[in-house]
DNA sequence: CCTAGTTCCTGGTATATACCAGATTCTGGC
DNA sequence: GCCAGAATCTGGTATATACCAGGAACTAGG
C-alpha cells in the first residue's frame, strides 16, 4: 500500500500540522521518495497532485516549496494589485518584460473586431512575496494611449489611464478559465513546461470603445478570485 | 524527439483540422501510442495536458473524448441552469444523488459562524449533453427552508427558494479557485481520482441572513466562467 | 429475444532505470 | 577574499514492464 494518495496525504498532513511552514522547501525528490518508500515518479505524482490544490508548488529544476496562502483578487473592487496586496499583508512586485507595438498577426481577434488595427504589447510577471505568481499580456489600443512607451508600464494601468491619459474604464469583461501556460509563460515564471494555470481575460472599454485586452496566467495554487453581487 | 509536448500538439494538430469532432472517442491508450512511436506514459502526460487546456475530457476507465465546448457560466445573469444550457443550445440535466439533513460535524464553518446549527445538505450531479461536468453540494439553512426534502430538488433552487419560500437572495458572495476532487466526486462525474477541477463556492443572502452555502466542482475543461461589471 | 455470466480490454497505478540540461555547490587559481 | 570553471545534484522527461479492477463485449442458457 504505497500510492501517490496516500503519499499526497501524508505531506498534506504533515503541512496541516505545522510541521512545515509556508516557503519550506521540501527535501529532494530521490530522498523524499526513499523516505516515504515509494518510486520517485509516484512522489511527484504526489506532488503534483497537491501543487494543483495549492499546498504546494514547484520552481522548475529548483524544488518543491509549501504554498502560502492564495492571493485574494477581488473583482468587485477595483483597487490595484500593489495596494490590494498591501492589504493582504504581502509584498508585490511587477516586473516589465517586454513592451512595444503588437505585431498585426499578433493583434487578438477580439480587438479586430472592435475595429482596431494597431496595438501596444506589454507582457509583465508579477510577483507575490519574491514568488513569480502570474504572467500577463496587455494589449492597449494605440490610438487611445499614443506616446504609451515612454511611461511607467510596471505599474498600475488602470491608474496610468486615468491620470495620464484621463481615460475612465465604464465597462469590463471578464473570463475565467482554466489553461496551459505556454513555453514562454512557463519560462518567465520558473515553472515546468505546460503547467495548467488560471486564465483569466479581461475586455475594458471606455465610452463604448475597447481599450485594453488583458490575458492574465496565474499559477493555480496561487489564487483564489472572489465577487459579490447585489442584484 | 518523441516527447509528449509534440505528442499533444499532434493530437491538438487534428481536432484543430476537424478530424476529430466533440465527442468522439479516440483510440485506446495502447493503440494510440503504438500509432504515434511514444510510450504508453508519455501518451497519457499529453492527453493529461491536454485534459486541463480543455480539448480532450478522459472518462474513468472508459477512454479519451475530444471536448465540446464549454459551457459559459455567466455570473452577472442569473438564469438558472437549464436556460443557460438551452440558450447555448444544449441539453441539461441534473441528477440529485443525496439530500438530508446534514451532520452537525459536517455543517460548513461559514454557516457555523453566522450562527446556524442545521442545514440541509444536498448533493447533486450536473450533466451536459449527457456527460457529467459538475459535482455541487448545497447547504441550505434548516430554519429558513422547512419541510425542504418534499419538494423537488433537482431543478433551480433558486427557483424553489423564491416560488415556494418567498424568499429573494438580495447578496451572493462568489469564490472561484483550482481545487482537487475528493474521492466521492471523482467517482460521481466517472473521472480518475484526485482529478483537479476548478472550484466555485457561493454564499448566498437574503435580507442579511445567511440562506445557502454550495460548493460546485467543475472539470476543467469544461467550464468558462464570465462577467460583465460596471464600475 | 432477452438475460446472466464469463472473458477480454481498458485505463489507473506502481516499479526500476536512464539520460539530459539547468541550478547549485565546490574548488582551485588569482 | 573574490571569481571563474568544474563537478555534482536536481527536476523533467522518456522507456519497458507489470498488475489490478471496472467496463464492455461476447457467449451460453433460458
Amino acid at each position: 500500500m504505497a500510492g501517490y494518495q496516500e503519499a499526497a496525504e501524508r505531506i498534506a498532513a504533515r503541512i496541516a500540522a505545522g510541521e512545515l511552514k509556508p516557503g519550506v522547501k521540501l527535501g529532494s525528490e530521490r530522498q523524499l521518495s526513499e523516505q516515504m518508500s515509494v518510486s520517485r515518479l509516484t512522489l511527484r505524482a504526489a506532488l503534483i497532485k497537491l501543487e494543483a490544490d495549492g499546498l504546494v508548488y514547484g520552481k522548475s529544476r529548483r524544488g518543491w516549496f509549501v504554498s502560502p496562502p492564495r492571493f485574494v483578487y477581488d473583482l468587485g473592487r477595483r483597487a490595484n494589485y500593489k495596494t490590494m496586496a498591501a492589504a493582504q499583508e504581502r509584498s508585490a512586485q511587477i516586473d516589465l518584460l517586454d513592451s512595444g507595438l503588437a505585431a498585426s498577426r499578433e493583434l487578438p481577434s477580439c480587438m479586430r473586431e472592435h475595429g482596431l488595427t494597431r496595438a501596444f504589447l506589454l507582457r509583465r510577471v508579477r510577483h507575490l512575496d519574491g514568488r513569480s505568481v502570474m504572467f500577463e499580456s496587455i494589449y492597449l489600443s494605440a490610438e487611445a494611449v499614443p506616446g504609451l512607451l515612454k511611461h511607467n508600464l510596471a505599474d498600475s494601468i488602470t491608474e496610468l489611464l486615468r491620470d495620464d491619459y484621463r481615460i475612465e474604464i465604464d465597462r469590463e469583461d471578464t473570463s475565467v478559465r482554466s489553461a496551459l501556460l505556454d513555453s514562454m509563460q512557463a519560462e518567465a515564471l520558473a515553472v515546468a513546461p505546460a503547467t495548467h494555470g488560471v486564465l483569466i481575460e479581461r475586455r475594458r472599454f471606455a465610452a463604448g470603445r475597447l481599450i485594453e485586452f488583458d490575458t492574465e496566467h496565474w499559477l493555480p495554487g496561487a489564487i483564489e478570485i472572489r465577487l459579490s453581487v447585489e442584484p
